[in-house]
This record gives structure tokens, C-alpha cells and sequence, in this order.
DNA sequence: GAGCACTGC
């Protein structure tokens, strides 16, 4: 109680914040004897132990109690005066703890009893990579801290914040974190914040860290702690000015690894065969299989089924459940992952067993209850970017150690399990990389720079990241952002620049939007510009293609692709029942809906930042042209040009790419801008609208400065409608002039003739007066 | 005439 006394705070407690509700509750009084950023373990447990809720004043349910006796289990708690002594002399914490230690739910609740938030009116934020834990976390933590979700305890996504006034401990995507720094460059409402799973080294948490390890410098009196699951902690520890380490132990069950002898040819036949052999081999348990992508998964199915049938007539073995699971699934499909392996064929037959045969969607995003075998065949699709053509693609590359025992992790969550690596241990020391490359150092950074400038970051080529970009990416989005004209000449952010950066989508799509209102098509192009953003809407399954293609013709549109997308999105929102009939449509409704939301989501920044939503009348013949310059607006620099030998050049960087088969166009236009840059076997152009070459040069000038594009015929084109605009610019001028002068002689004409008029009238006056 | 790992604002 010494410690209350010297408590400033304490007087406004007890009045205020904790007042006792309803008669039956009352003051947590170790609460109210807590002082900021001085509590111990043993005061936070007696807290905890009170029979009232000292962030309510309400006495604690039985289920708190319940789960307050697992908490106090956890790895974690044990640690929790050391992790309090590290942070109350530290302003950083680098905290390491795998699996099932009990970090997420744990250390922002004991840096609320540390900090006391209600009294500062500063909050708690705990950030995740991923909406869902963000969501499922918070719910998790108002039941431990037997409060209601939204009150103390809130999150704070994409579309949805359910957060209060009374919130003082929020869980957030690293995104929505970032974009509130964007308003609040020192995020003054937080005196603590929370970096978790900052081993994915997603390109939000990356710059994430920047951002705090900048605020700190400014901020004392902020707080910062980094949770990661790996062992590479000491690179955080020294990107956090050596900051201190606290391991945590987690808890899991052994898994048992096992290589191949030899180096596998074939790792689709070789995962198959292994994991047939599991099933007729090992004891009861579900085998998961991590493959690359959708086709190579329903192959592998397809592949199972045969085999696996042929297996238990012959040897008879159990039935066999097989999964495919990947993100673009309908949900339907993807609940079967968490069917029951099914039952024996007879009573006391061999047991049945489940396959989930996945992509990387299972290492993080998705964990699956029952696992004991995991296959790696050591691939996995991955994204890189080449700045020099400015395309991010996807390419199957070997996955790195880090990611290897993530993945054999995965076998070991309820039960001892098993690992079976497609490839030698000598392969997995000497040829697998440490951890996978950050994802800043493989993706385009032009949203981010924007976002950068946007955080009042402006020296982007000494920002301190943990892993330095390549300069040529800066570069690139540099000269991509200083092309929309959202930097000036000295790379600082103009008007422009303020307005793209406050939508949350591509550079590109924003500058298209903000151009719309010159166009009176304000309402087409956000949709467009939702639909974009969104993950293909177009269904096409193997055995109804014939039919998906003719319910796609269905919304062709003459001009292209961006059309078609325009008209499937009106016909959407003009639907009675969407799931039956995008069912009928070979349409993903799960897009379809994410694109009304992010169009709401783009409607309501557009009305906030003052630009005018427009239509133009659907019957003038230049509704769609309109929309069709809004968009070249945006799109400037994707432009490819079909030479006369029937290939189209993109335009400045010469490439030879085809209209991507999937596109709505069935002729050629002779201009058009494209969406996307696809590189597969082929180099491709994905969703493409026709345009006019003279529109290239009266909407982009600057970018259409001729001088330093390379020969082509695009160019030769290009440069004679310059010619013929500067001509007729001329002539224009000429016409000025001429108008000009005889305008002013003219006038010289009138005056003089009015000069003389009164000449004549005084004359005539005089002589009158002489008369007289 | 062909793909679409996964997130996120």
C-alpha cells in the first residue's frame, strides 16, 4: 500500500475509472495499489485473484476463474517478473516464443496492469500480420480479462473496428496500424506497442519497425516489444539498439524427422508415394502434404484417389479422407479440412485416415487439429520482383530452413508426430537458405514509399530497415510515384500525392480515381478500381470451361476487360439471389462481396477528401470513353502498342507480350492499357482496355516526352499525332494572332472613328456655337 | 489459348 500512496493517480481511480457497479461488485484494491510502469508478478497475480474486476469493478465470473487457472499454466507467466524487470528498464523487448507459450494472449494483458491505460488514457496495441488472429485473439483476451469484446478489449481490422472509448488493450492488423500512423506520425494515443510474429518479416511489420524504432527516438515514453518465433532473435536485438532478450519456452509435442537417401526427381510422385506408404505403415493419425499450387493439388488428389483405392483393396487398410486446400477454394470446400478422418470400413478394421493436401495456407494462416504426419517436398510459390521490367510474379522455389520447421511444426500440435522431408539432410544445411527473404526485399514498393513520404519519413535512402531495399527498387517507385505526379522534382509529396496516399489500394487505381471527376465518371471508375483490387471474380473448373467461358461472354464488353469487370459488378449489385446466381455465372462471390466493401471503403475516402462523385448518362455515346480516359489517367505507363507484325510492344520498355487468353477482347486494338504484367511461360498482358494514342498524350505529357522513347512504330505513331497537335497548336496560335491583331486594329479603327465622331460633333458644336 | 503462394490498408 506504500506504493498507493505515492500513486498520483490513485485519487482520480477510486473517483472514476473503477467505480463499483450494481451493489454487488467492488474495488479491486491490488488494482488501485498498482503504480504505472513499477508493478510486480506477485501484484499482477493479486489482481488477478480478487473477487472484482478491477477494470469493471464487477465481481469475476466462474469462467474467468476457469481460465485463469490454464493461464497460470502457461510458459509464459513463468516469466513474467523477468519480462516486467526487462521492460520496466528497457524501452525495447525482443521476446522469443514458439508455439504455445502463451505470448499473444499474455504480455498485453500484463502490460495493461503495467501501464494502466484508463489512467493515462493512452492504449495498448498488440499488432498481427492477419485478421483473423487479430479477431480471434482480442475474443480470447476479453474472456480472460472478463470483459466484453469492444469495451477494454477491442481489435481493429480492415472494414470493422470494434474498439470503445473504454478500450484500453487493442489488437490490430500491422496495416491498420501504419495507416493510423499516417494521421498521427507518433502515434501519441499508444504508450505501448506490441509487434507480434515479427519473424514473418511481412513488409507491414518491416516497416512497422522502422516506424517505432523512429517514434521511440522521439517518444521516451513509449514502450516497444517485438514477439518472434524463431531463433534469429539476436538481429532484433541489435536492429533495437541491443535491445534485451527474454526466451520463452513453448509447448508442443516432439516430431521426428526423417530426409530422403537420395535426392528426389520427381517430388509430386515421390510426396504421393510417401504418403500412401504412411498409411499403410504408421499408427493412426492425419497426414498433411504441402504442395506448391491449385492445379498441382488437385492433381495430387486426383493421383491419391487412384492409388489410394487400388491400396486398400490390396492391402487392406483404411478409408482415406483427401483434402485439397488452397486460398482460392470456395469455404464450402475448405471446411472439409476439419472433417473427422472417417471410420473404419468394419467394426475393428483398419482405422480410416484423412489427407490434407495443401499450400502454404496450412504453415500459417490455417492450422488443422489431428495433424501427426507432415510431408515437405521443400517447395513453395514465392513471390519475386524485377525492377528493371517492374513485374512482381510468382515463381516455385525451395523454401528455406526457417519455413522447413514451421512446417514439420505442424505435426506436432496435439500429439508426437512425424516429418517426412523430399529431400537429403545435406541438401537442408548447405543448399536451403536461413529465412526466407523479408518480403520487402521481393516486392514492388511504390504504395509503401507513398506510404513512407505519407509517415513523415522523407529520407528513404538512409531509412533504417532491418533488411535495406535495393536501391533500384527505390528507384522505381520513385520514378513510378513522381509519374502519377504525387512527388514533385525534389521527391517531396505534392497534393496529389496527400490525396492517392489516403486510399488504401495502388497508386495507380487511386490516381485513376482521383482523375475521374475531370471525366464525370467518379461512381464507374470506383468500381472498377474495387473490382481490381479484388481476386479474380471469373470461375473457370476443369470439367465446366466450355461453360464458364460462354457465362463469361455473357459480360464482355467491346472496349475490353476493364468493361466486362464494370458490367459484372452492375449486374452483381442488380441480382436478387448473389449466391445462386453467381453459382449460375461461374462467378466467386467471396470476391464479389470483398469488392462491394472495398468500394464502399473507396467511396467513403473519396467523399472525405472532397472529390465529386459523378456518372455520366449511361445513353451518351461517351459514357464509356469517359471511363476509358479516367483510366489512362492512372495507367499511363501501362501501355502496349500492336506493331504491324501482329505483337504488341509495351510501350518505353519495348516487350513483347500477348493478350493474356483469359481477356474479353477478341480482336486487336492497336492501344491498350493493361492491368497487369503476367510472366509465366509467356510474358502476358492481363485485363486490357482499348485506348486512343492522342488521349497518351493529352492526359500524360510528361511521360509521353518522345525524345527518350526507343524506335518502334508505337513511337513513329505517337510522334506524328504530336506533330499533327503541335501543327494544329500552331495554327491555332497563328489563328490567335491573327484574331489578336486585327482585333486590335479593329479596336484602333473604332477609336479613331470615335476619336473623329467626337471630333466632328465638337466641330459641329463649335460651328453651332459660332452661328449662334 | 492459360493460370492464381499468402497476407494487408
Amino acid at each position: 500500500m506504500e506504493a498507493a500512496r505515492n500513486n498520483p493517480y490513485l485519487a482520480h481511480m477510486h473517483n472514476g475509472g473503477n467505480a463499483a457497479t450494481g451493489g454487488q461488485g467492488g474495488p479491486n484494491e491490488a488494482f488501485n495499489a498498482l503504480v504505472p510502469l513499477s508493478t510486480t508478478s506477485a501484484q499482477q497475480e493479486a489482481v488477478e485473484n480478487d473477487a472484482c474486476n478491477g477494470l469493471t469493478g464487477r465481481p469475476f465470473t466462474q469462467k474467468y476463474k476457469d481460465i485463469l487457472a490454464k493461464r497460470r499454466d502457461l510458459p509464459v507467466n513463468k516469466q513474467r517478473q523477468k519480462f516486467l524487470d526487462l521492460i520496466h528498464k528497457n524501452q525495447f523487448v525482443v521476446l522469443v516464443g514458439e508455439t504455445g507459450s502463451g505470448k499473444t494472449t499474455q504480455i498485453p494483458q500484463y502490460m495493461v496492469f503495467d501501464m494502466l491505460p484508463q489512467v493515462d488514457g493512452k492504449m495498448i496495441a498488440c499488432t498481427q500480420p492477419r485478421r483473423v488472429a487479430a479477431t480471434s485473439v482480442a475474443q480470447r483476451v476479453a474472456d480472460e480479462l472478463d470483459v466484453k469484446l469492444g469495451q477494454q478489449v477491442g481489435y481493429s481490422i480492415r472494414f470493422e473496428d470494434c474498439t470503445s472509448s473504454n478500450t484500453v488493450l487493442k489488437y490490430c492488423t500491422d496495416g491498420m496500424l501504419l495507416r493510423e500512423a499516417m494521421s498521427d506520425n507518433l502515434l501519441s494515443r499508444y504508450s505501448a506497442v506490441i509487434l507480434d510474429e515479427a519473424h514473418e518479416r511481412t513488409l507491414n511489420t518491416d516497416i512497422l519497425m522502422s516506424l517505432m524504432k523512429n517514434i521511440a527516438s522521439q517518444r521516451s515514453d513509449i514502450k516497444i516489444i517485438v514477439m518472434s518465433a524463431t531463433l534469429d532473435s539476436e538481429k532484433f536485438q541489435k536492429y533495437f539498439n541491443d535491445a534485451p532478450l527474454l526466451t520463452v519456452p513453448g509447448r508442443t509435442f516432439p516430431v521426428e524427422i526423417y530426409y530422403t537417401p537420395e535426392p528426389e526427381r520427381d517430388y509430386l510422385e515421390a510426396a504421393i508415394k510417401t504418403a500412401l506408404q504412411i498409411h499403410a505403415a504408421e499408427p493412426e493419425g492425419d497426414i498433411l502434404l504441402f504442395l506448391t499450387g491449385e492445379e498441382e493439388i488437385e492433381e495430387a488428389c486426383r493421383l491419391l484417389h487412384a492409388r489410394g483405392d487400388d491400396l486398400i483393396r490390396r492391402a487392406n487398410c483404411g478409408p482415406l479422407l483427401i483434402v485439397p486446400l488452397y486460398s482460392t477454394l470456395p469455404p464450402n470446400m475448405q471446411q472439409k479440412i476439419f472433417e473427422k478422418a472417417p471410420e473404419p470400413r468394419s467394426k475393428g478394421g483398419a482405422p480410416g485416415r484423412k489427407i490434407v493436401v495443401s499450400t502454404n495456407v496450412a504453415e500459417t494462416s490455417l492450422t488443422i487439429d489431428g495433424i501427426v504426419y507432415v510431408i515437405d517436398p521443400g517447395f513453395a510459390k514465392q513471390k519475386v520482383y524485377n525492377p528493371r521490367v517492374r513485374v512482381e510474379s510468382l515463381l516455385v522455389s525451395p523454401i528455406s530452413r526457417a519455413a522447413a520447421q514451421q512446417r514439420a511444426g505442424r505435426a506436432g500440435r496435439t500429439r508426437p508426430g512425424k516429418c517426412f522431408r523430399l529431400y537429403t539432410e545435406k541438401s537442408f544445411n548447405n543448399d536451403l537458405i536461413e529465412q526466407t527473404y523479408p518480403e520487402i526485399l521481393r516486392s514492388n514498393l511504390g504504395s509503401i514509399v507513398l506510404q513512407l513520404k505519407k509517415l513523415g519519413i522523407n529520407d528513404l535512402v538512409h531509412l533504417d530497415l532491418m533488411d535495406p531495399c535495393a536501391p533500384e527498387v527505390l528507384m522505381r517507385a520513385l520514378e513510378l510515384l513522381h509519374y502519377l505526379g504525387a512527388l514533385d522534382d525534389d521527391a517531396n509529396l505534392t497534393d496529389i500525392g496527400h490525396l492517392i496516399s489516403e486510399f488504401p489500394i495502388d497508386p495507380q487505381l487511386a490516381k485513376m480515381i482521383i482523375s475521374a471527376p475531370n471525366y464525370g465518371c467518379t461512381n464507374e471508375v470506383l468500381s472498377i478500381a474495387a473490382m481490381l483490387s479484388v481476386p479474380n471474380v471469373f470461375l473457370r473448373p476443369r470439367e465446366a470451361q466450355r461453360a464458364a467461358d460462354m457465362a463469361k461472354a455473357e459480360f464482355a464488353h467491346m472496349d475490353g476487360d476493364h468493361m466486362s469487370l464494370l458490367n459484372v459488378y452492375h449486374a452483381y449489385k442488380g441480382c436478387s439471389e448473389p449466391s445462386q446466381w453467381c453459382w449460375d455465372n461461374f462467378l466467386q462471390l467471396r470476391s464479389l462481396k470483398a469488392a462491394d466493401n472495398i468500394r464502399e471503403q473507396l467511396r467513403r475516402v473519396a467523399a472525405k477528401s472532397n472529390i465529386p462523385l459523378l456518372s455520366n448518362d449511361f445513353n451518351s455515346a461517351d459514357y464509356y470513353p469517359k471511363i476509358r480516359k479516367a483510366m489512362t489517367a492512372g495507367y499511363f505507363m501501362q501501355v502496349a502498342h500492336l506493331e504491324r507484325n501482329g505483337q504488341y510492344l509495351t510501350v518505353k520498355d519495348n516487350q513483347i507480350v500477348l493478350l493474356h487468353p483469359s481477356s474479353v477482347l477478341e480482336r486487336k486494338p492497336e492501344w491498350v492499357v493493361y492491368n497487369e504484367f503476367v510472366l509465366t511461360k509467356r510474358h502476358y498482358i492481363r485485363t486490357v482496355t482499348e485506348v486512343k494514342p492522342e488521349w497518351l498524350l493529352d492526359i500524360a505529357p510528361h511521360y509521353y516526352d518522345l525524345s527518350g522513347f526507343p524506335p518502334c512504330e508505337g513511337k513513329r505513331i505517337l510522334e506524328k499525332i504530336a506533330l499533327k497537335n503541335a501543327l494544329a497548336q500552331e495554327e491555332q496560335e497563328t489563328r490567335k494572332r491573327k484574331k489578336e491583331t486585327s482585333e486590335k486594329k479593329d479596336k484602333k479603327d473604332k477609336k479613331d472613328r470615335s476619336d473623329k465622331d467626337k471630333k466632328d460633333k465638337k466641330d459641329k458644336k463649335e460651328k453651332r456655337d459660332k452661328r449662334k
